[in-house]
DNA sequence: TTTTAATCGAGACGGTACGTCGCGTCTTGTT
DNA sequence: AACAAGACGCGACGTACCGTCTCGATTAAAA
């Protein structure tokens, strides 16, 4: 990452003052992120390349590499840049609405194009660990944090709530990775129901404890 | 995938009888998945390439080509070929014991370098749909398959059984790939005991459904 | 070249006989120079390889090789099994005739597609010796040979023929493989009349021998 | 051929001006053309590969596509740079005597290996239209041209001298690209004097005309 | 008739080279 | 300085044919 951009994955924001020379056009930095997330929209995440978005946008790939050390950083911070707003959570009185209303909100915010960007974005930080430093602290934990504060109230312990969204959105995420089926509000509301479970066959029904 | 090879892929296995041509060596699929892996475990599976399987096991790029289609194919090949006859279900008693012992195992058989190994298997499934249905076919849905046949007998219907893996192998694969915090025991019990409850806080405690 | 085939190349054609095991098919070898023809036709001599040769024939690259050690060597044999029956000398009762008629007859022969493939065979014969040596043993000296001996009776010494023949034939070939104007009648009747110029101004009156 | 390179092919030769971007490295050029010959004339120009002029030169095999569109290519570029300045008409006071100089000098500018050069590129622009072209325009046209003009004072009208040129340089390309017999002086000097000839037996002597 | 041995199809195999793509860096003006 | 343009070295891609090699399965003459 450069010190200077990626905006939505680092702070920054602020206009740079002082700097010699021609200032970075804000305007160049909006028409490659389009760009780099029009291309993934059409060929897939996969297949988007710094000389694609360079050609399709027209800015020079000198440009681009000056502001993100390579594709996949480009589309992350494009992807985070546009989903970010959309994105919120909205609390609720009980803690189990409260998770259900998370995963049904992210099932809703996902569009194919946005779940097969997301994909990719997990699948690229796999094998580049700045990327998947930046997936973890720009996308993953800031709203694992907005979580664990919405539920705070509920007198939830932190490594209680670790668990509970280790479950619920490692269930998401496992689906989206591994689509043998859809996502859909049963079966998201199957798992809040099996995690939050007061009535259903306990465990000890089934077996007991070994 | 081809019709012929992917031994650990495809069900195959029988002789061939009857077909024409020279048969293909079953010493050089070997020394190929030998030197996939190999190249993975020393350089990543994501630097490995078909040229450099080539070179590292001085069988023809045009031969390699023959089997596999591209060098993830291969790569995931020969991990279930490798994998595939450690790991296997350990029945107990009870349900909890059970799926227990399941993300113990499971957590044991992945060594370091495996688990690199699964990582990017998810990740290349993701913009490759031929890998992504083996990887299912191969690796996922037989476990799960597994699983299922071992929870039978508690009676468990079989959506509420796939809530159940996608909750616990969902959290397993989550931090497998978005590695925040170590899987360690403490961790695998707590979402074990999590998932099946029976005195910690129920939800109606912790504010009940909305 | 194989000693028992190449029928056009080699002498051959008499029955083997006291050989033992299976005989080799006759038909087989039509077949397969057939393919080669329409192949070189079709799409050029230049792009005719011994598999595609192979997978039109429907004969296996096997028994190709068997009979011929290369395409080139393949395309010459079947290109001179085709017009060698073609071409006759007619003797006349004068030299320039003699050799008008040999000119416009060999000019008539080559259709425009067996023009491209004596232009190839030229090209082929370049690069490789064995090549080069069939092209004149099978193509070029005969029809040498023949005119040497059309001539002969007008009392026209061997070195004297030899030079007569590479200007007219060179110029004819020249023209062929630089095609900058077409062969035509009229050139053809220029060559010759220039060479056996009795009228013409002679190279006195253009400023005599230096 | 690029709109930029191929120097001895192209006029260009001109200071490049306005073109944008790195401009191309004409040390690079030589240092590839120099490659090429050296293996040509090591190997034979049959055997030249873009490959290993790319080892061979240390230049990236990208930077030589990005110049020339093939190896044949390439070697005709260098061949005619290197050979380009070597030939140049003496004018004489006769016409036989000018183009008794034109052959015997271009034999001797034509070294062995020069002459498989030549022989090379005659059958690469067989197979390849546009080599064929550049090969008339960069080769045999424009010592055409000088020759027509050498001849000119002499009063040789347009199609007098082709069919003249036709005759000799047929004679000597038809000897190089069929190599029965060498090309030596006698062997020129009789083609002339069989051309021009003002004494030598007459056709009529020989049968007359038909 | 039975050998017997070469032919034939099919296709695997190790190679070499192809021509292309994309990478990330660099030079060269221009703004 | 930023920027567009494009050259450059590099690594890898996936493909085409090469010519050789195993395979069985014919098939025709010799024994």
């Amino acid at each position: 990452m450069d010190s200077r951009t990626c905006a939505a994955l680092k702070g920054s924001g602020g206009v740079k003052i002082g700097e010699k020379g021609r200032a970075r056009s804000g305007v160049t930095t909006d028409i490659v992120r389009e760009a780099a997330l029009a291309l993934a929209r059409e060929f897939g995440p996969g297949r988007v390349t710094v000389e694609g978005i360079s050609t399709a946008s027209g800015v020079a790939k000198t440009t681009i590499y000056r502001r993100w050390p390579n594709a996949a950083a480009l589309i992350m911070d494009a992807f985070l840049d546009e989903i970010g707003p959309v994105i919120a959570y909205r609390p609720t009185a009980t803690l189990i609405g409260t998770f259900s209303n998370a995963l049904h909100d992210l099932a809703r915010a996902l569009t194919p194009s946005r779940r097969e960007m997301l994909r990719h974005l997990v699948a690229a930080a796999q094998s580049d660990p700045d990327l998947g430093a930046a997936f973890w602290e720009n996308w993953i934990k800031p709203r694992r944090e907005e979580a664990l504060r919405a539920i705070q109230p509920f007198g939830v312990a932190r490594d209680e709530g670790d668990i509970l969204l280790d479950l619920l959105f490692g269930a998401f995420y496992y689906r989206m990775l591994i689509p043998y089926a859809a996502i859909d509000s049963e079966w998201i509301d199957g798992l809040v129901e099996r995690v939050f479970l007061d009535d259903p066959k306990p465990a000890t029904e089934l077996g007991g404890r070994n």
